[in-house]
DNA sequence: CGGCGTACCGTACACCGTACGGCTCCGGTA
DNA sequence: TACCGGAGCCGTACGGTGTACGGTACGCCG
């Protein structure tokens, strides 16, 4: 990771391959496009550690430095992923805005895809989101996900924390679950397993100490039992959401 | 970072690991906590990813495999991190829980404390948690976390979800001021200074997209106007606490 | 004073991103 | 048709990474 010293990524040249058609061929077929879906395809298999331009390279079976040729660098190629995956979110710009029950269920929708493509795509959370925040399919999410906020009396700076809530939200527990499924597939051990063998060892740790957290203790254990550890995630999900469409509901009720 | 076949972290070393000493030293005066504060000190300087085993030792004035004697890996290492970064959170695991004002200012105030850590340590967002879950002072922390919503009518099982959802909202946040800031710091551009040479190039690809994407265009200009960079993010950080809260009193409330 | 466990660390290996320079092939023009 | 310039392709090399392995040297205990 020596890469800090290509200091000039060039905005200019982001944005061009960001909007352009990426799949204008070369003479051995290589194309921007080709890459960057092999690249997803590897870092959906895989996770995104072993999306290297030598890994890349080879699933197309081309040499490692014509990459080079269609995509400036690694960074440039990793905003192309982050763009090209919320491609397909919503059929149409008003999929959000049509979904019948109002401003709540659209709000419901945006989050549910947004979970939806955030669990097929793990590897998201781990790509740092600001530079791709202008591609054409990151603009036109912007406004499909605005839209079910739009004419209830909201300001504009409203709307867009409303909607940055939302998304904050379901990106925050959606990473959470990544991790958590993460940890469990490489240590090959289910929830119960692993706490079978952990329980006692921490208990030994915090033997004595047990008293000074009652709260957590007891609150702890309650979560435990009630969830096997995937519907963890369902649950702070609804849960969450659930609280924040009411606040959002009191704030345009003030309105 | 082929450190993918090291498979075994062992997970009773590292319990041991987190809840030992860390303060026994070797012969030429090697710590566990020298280690671990080296490496938040360049992380904290320049960030995570120049945190490695080597750079860690030469701060230290040790041989790079000397590391290896007192922390099994850099797995390892980072879940150090973590734990140890949240060591002086709350002056007392009642701290929270005795803020004058009920449970809200309680939680405002553990929303607060976790918003300084996280802007004090931006890497942390770059660090998988789940792993240090179980570290001293990550429990400790839980417990002083939870404090305020008990008593409330609130479940268990809520009380859990509550505090998840206002910690999901203020990492979530952080974390996007800390990239925001990152990619500032690295362009070496203004907020300002970065829309007026990308503003006129981005609006070329848009041309005649405009019409199609009328409400992104209105808010982002709004929101754009309203904010410099560095005030976006603590208006995020307050709007969504504040609808959050309000939609956890109405939760209370129907208890 | 021997011996041994353990802290320390030098070297080596496989992997990473990418700078550089050479080869090959295609399209356009003379 | 002949050529030649530029663009696509890629082999090699450099400086970085985490860490396995094996050797050295120190301090403690009998």
């Amino acid at each position: 990771m020596s890469g800090k010293k290509s200091a000039a990524p060039d905005p200019a040249r982001s944005l061009a391959l960001l909007w352009g058609s990426h799949s204008k061929p070369g003479r051995s077929g290589l194309t921007v496009r080709a890459i960057v879906d092999a690249a997803i395809q590897l870092a959906d298999a895989h996770g995104l550690e072993s999306v290297s331009m030598r890994q890349v390279a080879e699933q197309l079976k081309a040499g490692t430095m014509s990459l080079y040729t269609h995509v400036p660098g690694k960074g440039e190629l990793t905003d192309l992923m982050f763009d090209t995956v919320y491609a397909d979110l919503y059929a149409d710009v008003d999929e959000p805005a049509q979904q019948p029950g109002g401003w709540r269920a659209g709000m419901e929708f945006v989050a549910r895809r947004n979970w939806e493509v955030l669990m097929a795509h793990p590897w998201i959370h781990e790509v740092t989101a600001v530079r791709s925040a202008l591609g054409p399919n990151i603009t036109f999410k912007y406004e499909a996900e605005l839209r079910p906020l739009d004419g209830l009396g909201l300001g504009d700076v409203e709307m867009d924390s409303a909607l940055a809530l939302i998304l904050t939200h379901v990106q925050g527990t959606a990473r959470a679950a990544a991790e958590h499924l993460r940890t469990q597939r490489e240590s090959g051990l289910t929830d119960q397993e692993w706490w079978l063998t952990t329980g006692p060892l921490l208990d030994r740790y915090m033997a004595g100490l047990a008293d000074r957290f009652p709260v957590a203790g007891r609150v702890g254990t309650a979560t435990g039992e009630e969830f096997q550890a995937a519907m963890d995630a369902d649950h702070a999900f609804r849960f969450g959401l659930d609280r924040i469409l009411d606040g959002i509901q009191l704030l345009i009720d003030q309105r």
